[in-house]
DNA sequence: ACCTTCGGGATTTTT
DNA sequence: TCCCGAAGGT
């Protein structure tokens, strides 16, 4: 029987090679520099146990030390541990550092891994208990990526004759992970969501639900939901599962949604040995299904739950953590922590606000130059890979990225689009599904005309068409209009030559004797391809043979295709690799669990970060979450942290005009130091954010003119460099749309509560006026050319 | 069947 | 502004 077959349930005492090494324990080396509460969260192995551990106190370290602990003392072999992280980063980290804490004499511990992954392993077991009538998974099925995923709702949708100009895939697939998150399958649905979709989400659901079965095939949702309706219908084998697991282990259980948590609680009620770590303040996947209420629950959902608080932080200065501890205060419900350090005070957290988000990263370039020159004797020389750059969306990261290119700046963007997620990889590994599974429909509709093979939509339909009569896969349809000769022109002699290397690579898979790697060489070359880059003179093509090859290299590792497509679908991750000294950018959600000794966090303005959207959504649970987001900014520093913001921005091609951010008000006074010119904050955060965006821009003109802004640090520096904001410019916003709103720049215009006043910008039909009062930014239907008075229009 | 043009929408994204 | 999908021309 297999190494970790659940069926074989067999109790091991410790092994020899464990009594060999002495362990016991009164000499537990991995114990050493533990500080009282690590070592509670360690030494505590029975019942459940809530690990709250806050940024930065060494959570990874207790958890792998406790596993390690329940190895080293015979407690539980390797094979009974459960150990839940959400990332595979995460679970490859835990099992470096365990191995490091044991020694290599432990063999892996095989159920060490993400939800998915698990889930997977899981469901691979009782594939055949998914399901319903005659329709049911079977071991070999696929998991669907999201591209997959959205081509396969959009053919649903179609089918339905729906608008999908109105009611959009993408929205769907929301729709449905929503529900899989929440552990909902169609029949659950409540009846508050059957208006979802134009009424007819839950149908589609269920439509879509049905054709991955006959598919053979499941989504990322899937992977959870189906283990946990198979864990309730079947409760022989959730006792398996339960007895095989007697200890479980959760990293980051702030961040679980109902489905994880259904899963959790399931499997633990065996053996009732669960420790979760999390932190409440990082809860930042709420948008995702997270619910922060899991680890909220923890003591009523297990009663008797031993709570941890790890509070000791290792990373950050005591002026960091009192500004993202003053910062996170404002949340209403935590379960509170207070986060302590033995580090020396350290700088405060800078704060400075620019003229618009051009400006911004001018400045933050600057910054990085000088700290990686060495030129600020407080901070001293740093590598570029000491320094990151945490923005709260993805387009923020495009001013940074032009303006390190101008200046030749060495960056690298972490996150973006996964490596497993580009076209090409897609398209080669659809190639490779389909030679080892020739079943796998999704795959054959996605190549069968890439590289173009003159087979358009009407082939494709022939195909289709010939397939259902038949009751086959499309390649076996594919197959019989070639025999049959239901399609002419040229796209009958492609279709038979793809058709037949399909074949012919298929047997090769099966064939032992075969060389995977090459194989995959081969099907790549002889379907053109390879070629069809060849020949692409795009820029971006060279990029994309690369990354072939690159793809093929990393097949060397596994047996066979197999395998590697298995652990391709859940498991590869871009390597960031830190070979090259580059500054790191990256949105806030990417930088959880990572550390920077300088840490920039630009854009702090409101609508931005907080974000609107956010808040409109889910009003003030999303104000908490995103600032929930700021504390995780803030405590990724270890030495330094500068907040800035930007008075204009250029959002979706159009300058638009914003206040900073209200948690930049929320900032405890006595953490932060100020950079921006004296007169402009010099009542405090409060007069920073009481000023329109526009008063901000229009202020920092003024005071460029005058002698006292160069006082302050921030702008002493610039002046001295010569930076161009010496140049009183124009907000671009002017240039945009002057004739649209019937207004122009210059124009005297009245309004009702405000008086007269002159138009000093427009953007769309927002109007930036200096009136009397000061500068506000109005709707154009607001006012009117001053002179006539005679309606106003409200 | 394939290429060009036009319009609408646009966070965050561990798997 | 930029990206994607749909429509229309060749």
């Amino acid at each position: 029987m297999s190494d970790d077959d659940p069926f074989e349930l067999a109790e091991r005492k410790p092994s020899l090679s464990q009594r060999a090494m002495g362990v016991t324990m009164q000499n537990l080396p991995y114990m050493d520099g533990l500080n009282a509460p690590q070592r509670r969260a360690v030494e505590h192995l029975d019942g459940p146990v809530l690990m709250l551990a806050g940024a930065g106190t060494g959570k990874t370290r207790a958890l792998t030390t406790r596993i390690a602990h329940l190895i080293a003392t015979g407690r539980a072999a390797p094979r009974q541990i459960l150990a839940v992280t959400f990332t595979n980063k995460a679970a490859r980290e835990m099992r470096e550092r365990i191995a490091r804490l044991l020694g290599e004499t432990v063999e892996g511990m095989p159920w060490l891994g993400t939800f998915h992954s698990i889930s997977v392993k899981i469901l691979r077991r009782h594939a055949e208990l998914i399901g319903a009538d005659h329709l049911h998974l079977k071991p070999s099925f696929t998991i669907l990526d999201t591209d997959d995923q959205l081509r396969l709702l959009r053919q649903l949708i179609q089918a339905e004759n729906i608008d999908e100009k109105r009611w959009p895939a993408r929205q769907l697939a929301g729709l449905i992970d929503g529900w899989k998150n929440s552990a909902l399958t169609p029949d659950r649905v409540p009846r508050a969501d059957s208006a979802a979709f134009d009424s007819r989400g839950v149908a589609l659901y269920r439509a879509y639900q049905r054709r991955l079965l006959e598919l053979n095939a499941v989504d990322f949702g899937d992977l959870l939901l189906h283990c946990v309706t198979l864990f309730q219908a079947h409760p022989d084998i959730l006792k398996l599962w339960q007895d095989r697991f007697r200890y479980i282990l959760v990293d980051e259980y702030q961040d679980t949604n109902v489905a994880q948590y259904l899963w959790l609680r399931l499997l633990a009620q065996g053996h009732r040995n669960i420790c979760c770590v999390g932190d409440d303040d990082q809860s930042i996947y709420g948008w995702r299904g997270a619910e922060v209420g899991n680890i909220l629950r923890f003591e009523s959902d297990f009663p008797g739950a031993q709570v941890i608080r790890l509070e000791q932080n290792y990373r950050s200065t005591p002026q960091i953590l009192g500004a993202a501890s003053g910062l996170i205060a404002a949340n209403k419900g935590r379960l509170g922590k207070t986060l302590w350090t033995e580090a020396e005070a350290g700088h405060p957290v800078r704060l400075i606000g620019h003229w618009d988000s051009e400006a911004e990263a001018r400045w933050i370039g600057e910054e990085i130059e000088d700290f990686h020159a060495g030129t600020r004797r407080s901070i001293g020389r740093r590598e570029l890979n000491d320094i990151a750059i945490l923005v709260r969306a993805s387009h923020q990261m495009r001013a940074f990225e032009d303006r390190f290119l101008t200046i030749g700046l060495p960056y690298r963007v972490i996150g973006g689009p996964r490596f497993y997620e580009r076209q090409e990889i897609r398209d080669a590994m659809a190639y490779f599904r389909l030679a080892v599974s020739p079943t796998d429909d999704l795959a054959f509709e996605r190549i069968v005309n890439t590289p173009k093979r003159g087979l358009g939509d009407k082939a494709v339909q022939t195909i289709q068409t010939e397939a259902r009569q038949l009751g086959q896969p499309l390649l076996i349809g594919a197959q019989s209009v070639v025999a049959n000769a239901l399609l002419g022109g040229k796209g009958a002699a492609k279709l038979r030559e793809f058709v037949d290397a399909m074949g012919r690579f298929h047997a090769d898979v099966l064939d032992s004797r075969v060389n995977h790697v090459e194989l995959a060489e081969r099907i790549l070359d002889e379907t053109g391809y390879t070629a069809m880059w060849q020949n692409d003179k795009s820029p971006e093509a060279p990029g994309r043979l690369e990354n072939l090859k690159e793809l093929v290299k990393a097949l060397e590792e596994f047996d066979n295709l197999q395998g590697f497509l298995e652990h391709v679908a859940l498991v590869m991750d871009r390597d960031n690799d830190e070979a090259q000294d580059a500054v790191s950018i990256m949105t806030l959600h990417a930088a959880k669990g990572l550390e920077y000794p300088i840490v920039f966090l630009p854009g702090w303005e409101d609508g931005l970060f907080p974000s609107q959207r956010s808040m409109d959504e889910s009003g003030m649970k999303g104000l908490e979450e995103e600032r929930r987001l700021a504390y995780v900014g803030l405590t990724r520093a270890e030495t330094l942290a500068t907040i800035s913001f930007a008075g204009n921005r250029r959002m979706y091609g159009q300058w638009q005009s914003s206040l900073p951010s209200r948690f930049v008000d929320e900032l405890p006074e006595e953490h932060v130091e100020v950079l921006t010119a004296p007169g402009l904050y010099g009542q405090g955060f409060g007069a920073a954010a009481m000023m329109g965006g526009a008063d901000f821009g229009a202020a920092m003109q003024d005071r460029a003119a005058t002698a006292d802004v160069y006082n302050s640090p921030g702008w002493k520096r610039m002046a001295s460099r010569g930076d161009q904001r010496a140049k009183p410019r124009t907000p671009a916003a002017v240039v945009i749309d002057a004739e649209a709103v019937g207004f122009s720049v210059g124009d005297t215009v009245t309004h009702a509560k405000f008086g007269d006043g002159t138009i000093m910008g427009i953007a769309e039909d927002t109007l930036t006026i200096q009136f009397e009062a000061g500068f506000k930014n109005v709707k154009a239907g607001y006012v009117q050319p001053a002179g006539g008075v005679d309606d106003v229009p409200f």
